[in-house]
DNA sequence: TTTAAACATGCATGTAATATGCATCTAAAA
DNA sequence: TTTTAGATGCATATTACATGCATGTTTAAA
């Protein structure tokens, strides 16, 4: 059970994003930062532009910005909008989703309402609150690579 | 975002089997019955069965019967111990987890909790929970192919 | 004691969803 | 008009699963 990396890198393009509000910020940038495929990044950038999490320009001082404050946009909201689909078996998709035991059983309304738990609690944390309030990329920097490791939990 | 088939034909053969208590099950009925592959199956159930889920007797009148009551085996803890990982983002994971916003990101902790969110949702029901009572194979059986789809949600 | 019916298991192969790479286009600013 | 940026379509790679195949092992009945 895992996300697509598409949605974990578009957590952390706006992760990346909220620390640096006061700028443009470009796809090398990033690239720099985390050594993600520069390729993947692009789509995930155009994206996440598309669904409105942020604003992108071209041209010399291009780059894209955070459209909303970090904390107006939530986690749950981004994973929702960036993960291609929730099918979590076979019966929760419509075409494939012809088990014979559907007629007596329960499991795709169990999972479909444990998953709605899982995404409302994501619902509760915004991006302002996924990075330590007194952090900075300033400070980051200064870290030899390596260093890692949320200290928070 | 999707559970492994392992963790989906898991379940189903757990439901097949609370539905046939009194007698041992053998693959190939259930095979017959799901039309899942054979070989994928056969893998299943001895992972089912090394799990404590089920028990297996092999040779003549050989099968598999339920290894406890469907009342006391959560879809909780069957996700938990057929699904092969959870780690939903890079960072989740040991080896890989070297992102460099790690000391200064929380994503992980957020993550880890709604995950954990959704799998003690799934500790709230048991298999027995999740067939109809009145249900039963014989009225299965009598439906055409194809009637599929719950009713009840 | 032999045969057939079951599950067990290792190895090889297939598959499909992502992910990545590459080339090129478009837009904006200096 | 050149450079810097994102946009985009197509090709290819990757990789985790899923599946297939062959064979082994156990058990019970004939």
């Amino acid at each position: 059970m895992q996300l697509t990396r598409h949605a974990d890198y578009s957590l952390r393009v706006l992760i990346y994003l909220s620390l640096n509000r006061d700028k443009n910020v470009t796809i090398d940038e990033i690239n720099d930062f985390y050594r993600i495929s520069r390729n993947h990044l692009t789509k995930v950038v155009h994206t996440l532009s598309v669904n409105g999490f942020i604003n992108t320009s071209r041209g010399k001082h291009g780059g894209m910005r955070l459209a909303r404050d970090p904390g107006g946009i939530t986690i749950g909201e981004v994973v929702r909008q960036m993960e291609p689909h929730f099918k979590l078996v076979e019966c929760q998709s419509e075409e494939l989703g012809d088990c014979r035991a559907a007629p007596i059983c329960s499991l795709k309304s169990v999972l479909d309402n444990a998953l709605e738990q899982f995404l409302s609690y994501l619902d509760g944390y915004t991006l302002a609150d996924a990075v330590r309030p007194d952090a900075s990329l300033a400070y980051l920097n200064k870290l030899p690579i390596g260093t890692s490791r949320n200290s928070r939990d």
